[in-house]
DNA sequence: TGTACATCAGTGAACGCGCGTTCACTGATGTAC
DNA sequence: TGTACATCAGTGAACGCGCGTTCACTGATGTAC
């Protein structure tokens, strides 16, 4: 077993990165839909049927695709959060979901394949879900980082009943949040459907008509979900 | 010009619902990427050109299945919160949450039409609007209520700057909110969002492994962010 | 260092498939006088 | 009430298209002795 990689080793990974570039280029230009193997391998002037040295099928080149933008999204959020744990924690995730949303007015297509409408047919394997869990993780150590400075209000009205997180969300922030913060988890999360939402909400289309500034309007939606969670973002 | 339809015009009819309703099957069972005329011709024992005689394009097609769809959701939420303009508004708005939700579930690939990733190449035309904005309007008109009967809390921090809402907007409950809820449409579109955002988060796979308790987090997550907008829903 | 063998990237033809849309047509239904 | 004409629903063949995947193959690269 050679320390350095052969020759064939090196042309063959980087085919591999040719090969989901392009891909990305084309889901960039058309959508999940428009992603031809037949025209991928057209544009490398290479026979359709040498891509499957490469990915065994269609679907296999979609999910490296998907791992890629969730790895995306993933890095945006870490990479602005990045050295900010003394900063204030609103702050902080303001600065994260305006990051995430400029990502995904710049790669509309990759945005809707992970967080649109599933591929038809389509079922994600195993292989995504360390690459998603990266922008939740990010949102968890934010709000973790509120509520032990002090600044997370207590909820109004803890929730009654059994825990509705998986333990893997607790791993996240490494506790079971204790009173009066038991359901902090919960409420996080609705961080991140608020950011999903709001983001996938206008790119769809449905903001037109209704909002005329679809930039300071998000704004205004995520300091409106924060509140419900018990911390402030700046605003205006 | 006859009073009464001629036999031609109630078979024209009868056979372009007939058209609607076997493409909202194929929908239901297979997502609009699967949605194809000549399957529905076939199905419907008819030639693939016939189509072509009430529906000028698939696109028109699926343009006549994209305004059902939003009807649907549009009449799920009047109905459930039809009469009960006396109640809580609290009450009110989980209600309808939940029958969003359930008509969601029963009929995925159709909210998928609609919230999710947009058709490829596929534009709204003005068609849909009308049926759009049904949803939102009941949404508007129990916020309104609560703002009127005193149980909306006054925002902690009222929004700055002008108004983000169109003109539209404002006339379905007629009237410019005053302070202290100058910004009460800004913030009750946040409700639209956690409520399309947790319905598709559910929906397109992303509480799996996250969330023990889909059908329980989801009210959670509408009474989160029904704080963020002053009110309170019912929990546990 | 050289040779025999194994690995594997890439080829090109083929399989089998379904699609949206157009068009000249036939024959039944509807209308005007 | 009957006839001549206009409307229009539905046909069936054709156009032109692109797709994912398989398979037996060739020739270059890598490996073991």
């Amino acid at each position: 077993m050679p320390m350095v990689a052969t020759a064939r080793q090196r042309a063959r990974a980087e085919l591999e990165q040719a090969i989901k570039q392009t891909a990305a280029r084309h889901l960039a230009a058309g959508g999940a839909a428009a992603l031809s193997l037949r025209a991928v391998a057209r544009e490398l002037g290479l026979a359709s049927s040498a891509l499957y040295r490469y990915y065994p099928s269609r679907d296999a080149l979609l999910t490296a695709l998907i791992v890629d933008a969730y790895d995306a999204i993933g890095a945006v959020a870490e990479a602005v959060d990045g050295g900010r744990d003394r900063e204030d924690p609103g702050q902080r995730w303001l600065a994260v979901c305006r990051a995430v949303r400029s990502w995904a007015l710049a790669h509309p297509h990759a945005w809707a394949l992970v967080y649109g409408t599933p591929v038809p047919g389509y079922a994600a394997p195993q292989d995504t879900v360390a690459s998603a869990i990266r922008l939740a993780r990010v949102m968890a150590l934010v709000v973790a980082a509120a509520m032990d400075d002090g600044s997370l209000r207590p909820p109004r009205r803890p929730l009654p009943g059994p825990r509705l997180v998986t333990p893997a969300v607790v791993g996240v922030i490494g506790r079971q949040p204790q009173a009066p913060y038991e359901d902090l988890l919960e409420r996080a999360l609705v961080l991140l459907v608020a950011l999903t939402g709001a983001v996938s909400y206008e790119l769809f289309g449905h903001t037109v008509g209704a909002i005329t500034d679809d930039a300071a309007w998000f704004d205004v939606a995520m300091a409106v979900a924060a509140e419900g969670v018990g911390f402030d973002l700046p605003i205006g």
